[in-house]
DNA sequence: TGTAGATATGCAGGCGGGTCGATGCTGTTG
DNA sequence: CAACAGCATCGACCCGCCTGCATATCTACA
């Protein structure tokens, strides 16, 4: 299924480096960075990141946040779709944890190849 | 002044890695994402990157996007205010091109890894 | 089986943002 | 000086999204 990260982690070259990208990969890049675009889910990550076990569930989240209880349900489930959270039911409560190096994925993704190569023209 | 980026390149912590972030700073990460989370100013990134001199003028923009004058004008003038892009105008055309290590700046805060000193919250 | 607690989903209101056409501004050219 | 080209700004439309309230779903437990 979808993640959306997982679709693009592979395929092919970093979208801001080399030539110009399609719509269709800006498409997808602009989606996965909304779904980091918006401070509730920032925090959403940062605080599950930091947690206890690197895991929480939205019971413990809700306080932190400020904000209701539906509300960081779609939160969470806006950064699972993205590929950025996992979701692991235990009992009555969800866990959610960072997908190990999604975000890490997301900053290659950005960061033009690190060799200078580049056919930038002196000037 | 601003840029956004600006006020967040020096200031503190991966909003990441590590404690929890603020709501300010949330907010702040959470704006420049916003101006990179957009298919049409990606693909300006993008185009403006791999134009030959590294810079564009509007009018060179408009038809690869397929967009009105205005509205890529728009984009523009948001990845500028984010950070992201610097504008010089020469004669009657504005010249745009990426901010040296921009985009890397935000890959850099995303990324928990590096060990970076800075320890915050001098005052 | 019935109840209570933890999450997810549906629905609706309100705000922000992408887009375009029209217009104003500035520098270039004849 | 007049006409024109390149951009920025303005006003407006419309769609998408964040949020909360109400409600459904599911698990644990008595």
């Amino acid at each position: 299924m979808g993640t959306a990260l997982a679709e693009m982690t592979m395929p092919q070259i970093s979208p801001l480096a080399g030539e110009p990208i399609d719509r269709a990969d800006a498409e997808r890049l602009a989606g996965v960075l909304k779904a980091l675009a918006d401070p509730a889910r920032l925090r959403l990550l940062s605080l599950i990141q930091s947690a206890p076990e690197g895991e929480a569930c939205v019971c413990d989240l809700t306080a932190p946040l400020g904000l209701s209880q539906p509300t960081v349900s779609h939160h969470l489930r806006i950064l699972t779709e993205a590929g950025l959270l996992e979701r692991e039911k235990r009992g009555v409560w969800a866990f959610y944890r960072l997908v190990p190096s999604a975000i890490g994925t997301i900053a290659d993704l950005l960061t033009p190849p690190r060799k200078r190569a580049a056919k930038k023209s002196p000037r």
